[in-house]
DNA sequence: CGAACTGTTCGTCAACTTACGAACAGTCGT
DNA sequence: ACGACTGTTCGTAAGTTGACGAACAGTTCG
């Protein structure tokens, strides 16, 4: 039950960028930007676990990232294709934004 | 009692997003993007006064947007050079986005 | 099997969001 | 001065958000 992804005609733009509106989250895109496929654990900062799957229901349902299981763990990626494809340029200006 | 806007240094890239990540407030947006400066009331749509009001602070608030008096209208006008300047490509992507 | 580990689900809670109408405050034209 | 007009302020209300801990579920490894 790693829940629905929404398709890639299916993603909004006022979904996405409310998802990105947030700045845990924006740190979370930032770190899947930069270190591409990683567990869920690994941008543990100093919040509970229930608030970070809150967090990936929000990205993974605004179609920001896939979500996939894998043993004990739970890979994070960017949709970064489906992104670009929807949205040309948004994705790359707010990796560019955050990069300050 | 215009309220205050937020220096161009102090526009927040997550403020911005979550401002444009509602349907209402992208559609004002692209409105101002279309149309230059105009008055609260070109915009009207089936939305109260009072709920607009309330839409053009957030976007007042989050620097997207300039808010000025001119006899008894109110002008709004994208702040197109500040967000240019602090997110290169951003406002670009989300409009031709809309634009679809 | 059983303990450790990763993440989800559930219930809860305070704060914020979005929306509205009624009343108000300037401004313009007459 | 008066009425029409534009938008704000205020109070209210329903719904969403972001946060947490406790309990649970699946996986891995000793």
């Amino acid at each position: 039950m790693i829940a629905q992804h929404p398709e890639r005609e299916q993603i909004l733009l006022e979904n996405v960028l409310s998802a990105l509106g947030n700045p845990l989250r924006l740190r979370i895109v930032r770190a899947l930007a930069d270190g591409g496929e990683q567990s869920c654990g690994v941008i543990l900062d100093d919040v509970s676990k229930s608030t970070l799957t809150h967090h990936w229901k929000v990205l993974r349902d605004s179609g920001v990232i896939w979500q996939r299981p894998s043993g004990r763990e739970n890979l994070l990626s960017l949709r970064r294709d489906d992104l670009d494809a929807r949205f040309p340029g948004l994705l790359a200006s707010v990796l560019a934004a955050t990069r300050a």
